[in-house]
DNA sequence: TTGTAGGCGTTATCAG
DNA sequence: CTGATAACGCCTACAA
């Protein structure tokens, strides 16, 4: 009633550490070349290469591969060749709506050419962003950084070990995918204007934020072209909260139009005016930025210069995969456009007055 | 002008594979051991065990891998143990937001445990899901399924391989997650019954929806209970617009509640019955379901039970990485507690009439 | 075109 | 407690 004293390599029942747990260890090169009568490096080149073999021992060794439902060992791979068909994304905030398209955009594009994604955070701290970073770049092929809080010099850092591409954010020397706002806010204050309106208040984002300092620049200049005053606010956080506690510096500016850093902080803004008993768009006229999930839920819905996250995350991840499968390293900084949604929340002024 | 002969190993300037773009290739145990003069195996144990080492010996190698700014090699430690200190996560649609607070708990409870979070999506096919479960497998140590779409016995299938843990399912003889929708369906209709509701209308979700079936039959039970008149209505898919088509049909029942599948539909049945001239929640009371982000942007915002989805992720994950450090494997499957979010979009019937 | 041999960085086994 | 040494699965000159 003793065991059997012969058991096959999957015995041990307690350790279960290698062969899964359901025994049957996976098929190697090895099994394969030993079922196709070949040599093991044949089935390497056959397996990895296109033509490097006959077409007959290829289609031997796929055969077999076949039949032993063999999967490469992706570490096993990684350890001579160092590429593991793997991109990491760091976004600042995973519970920022503002990163749920990016993230969307560079998994399905990643997918498309078999390379799986990997996903961190940052918490918003710079020194956790580094932290993930460099911990990611030993195990990813390159690295995309979306909205990124650490130095220039940390980023360039990282993009001489390897490819790295930054979304939102214009990094010398680093191949950049970033919104033109030029456009957008154009067509936002164009049609703020059309309707009469003569000032205009930004609300604007966070001091340290790089596309806050842009978008208030292009709120000033579109401005000015269009005869509008432009006056800035700050706000306390970027949040539907900020945009909240933000309506009586905003209303204390006597604007009748106003442009936010983003849809979160237009949000708030107008709820907070709206319980206050203003009208929208009757007596003030709201502009968000982004165009977020969401932000066509509001009543009236809100009007915004929408940003093509999604198509920031596709571009940047298609950036660094062309790098990656070395289509030449020109890199340098795409630029997509940004456009007016034109919805409820901005209009005539004082159409009733 | 000829190239010098001797170069440095990292030398050969076209091809750049190995020793990354920076030349200085990553330290080894190797360097390690002769920087401390000793064996590369004591490096191992010293760095990985934690007590198989003489304090004076290991302080040493700490040093020494400080010194070298030495990082392991996850492939090199992968292919002898196999373990990669990575879980995956599929998710049925990476657009749906109720999604996203599932990504953000498992990847905030894996960060923490030092897992690294693998993303994926199967764009709602049940082949592309198991296809990219497939191909996880290989890669990650185990895998976190999110309202999956293919078999139960796939599903089964994977978990014989690697710890699985599946969401929003339930998979006998596989852990699962899954929100309790009774408590919080429960408060709703009392609630709504409490406000002189005599008929609830649920629009159901996707017809092979393991849990729209729940939230019927949970809603069922609760009117059943409060003694209110339960009917369903259909849908063609669970978006805005999905929520939007079903106005009608929602209207012609002479229900004056409502209680959707998801927060989508309600948020669309309400702008359409909005837009039709219908007062909400005078004329009729309309409950969502899940509190996805932006279900209070809305006007009014919206009643609805929350699903606690970030915990879902967060207990995924943490049930899975148990598994895997190897707290035994009692599993089963872990329930969740809904709640019912008292917002604007419910109230009394006919408050006016 | 195919086989041979050595190496990638770690861990694990077995002596000492 | 520490030192050899053999895997782990695949890739890649180099040789045949």
């Amino acid at each position: 009633m003793t065991e059997p004293k012969t058991q096959g390599p999957a015995a041990s029942p307690e350790t279960g550490k290698k062969p899964a747990r359901n025994g049957k260890a996976n098929a190697t090169i090895y099994d394969i070349a030993k079922l196709a009568g070949v040599n093991p490096s044949t089935v390497s080149r056959a397996l990895s290469k296109p033509g490097r073999v006959s077409a007959k021992t290829q289609k031997l060794i796929e055969d077999a591969a076949a039949q032993l439902n063999y999967q490469v060992n992706p570490f096993a791979r990684a350890l001579p060749t160092g590429r593991t068909n793997t991109f990491g994304l760091i976004v600042a905030d995973i519970t920022n709506p503002t990163f749920f398209d990016i993230i969307r955009g560079a998994q399905i594009t990643g997918t498309r050419r078999d390379y799986t994604l990997v996903l961190a955070e940052s918490a918003e701290s710079a020194v956790t962003e580094l932290t993930a970073a460099r911990r990611m770049m030993t195990t990813v092929d390159g690295l995309i950084l979306a909205s990124p809080r650490m130095d220039d010099d940390d980023i360039r850092a990282l993009a001489r070990d390897k490819p790295v591409v930054v979304i939102n954010r214009e990094v010398e020397d680093v191949p950049c995918v970033i919104p033109d706002v030029r456009k957008g806010i154009g067509e936002a204050v164009r049609s703020l204007a059309g309707n009469g309106h003569k000032k205009l208040a930004f609300v604007a984002g966070p001091a340290r934020s790089w596309m806050s300092a842009r978008r208030w620049e292009g709120a000033q200049a579109a401005c000015e072209w269009s005869h509008l005053e432009a006056v800035r606010v700050e706000s306390s956080k970027p949040t539907v909260d900020g945009g909240r506690q933000v309506a009586r510096d905003v209303l204390a500016t006597g604007a009748t139009a106003v442009l936010t850093y983003n849809d979160l902080l237009a949000i708030g803004l107008m709820q907070e005016l709206q319980a206050g008993g203003m009208a929208v768009p009757d007596q003030i006229s709201i502009v968000g930025f982004d165009d977020i999930f969401g932000a066509d839920f509001t009543t009236p819905p809100l009007t915004t210069v929408r940003s093509p996250l999604g198509e920031c995350g596709a571009g940047a991840a298609t950036r660094l995969l062309d790098l990656l499968q070395g289509s030449g390293e020109p890199a340098g900084t795409l630029r997509v456009e940004t456009e007016l949604v034109l919805r409820g929340s901005s209009g005539r002024v004082f159409p009733a007055g």
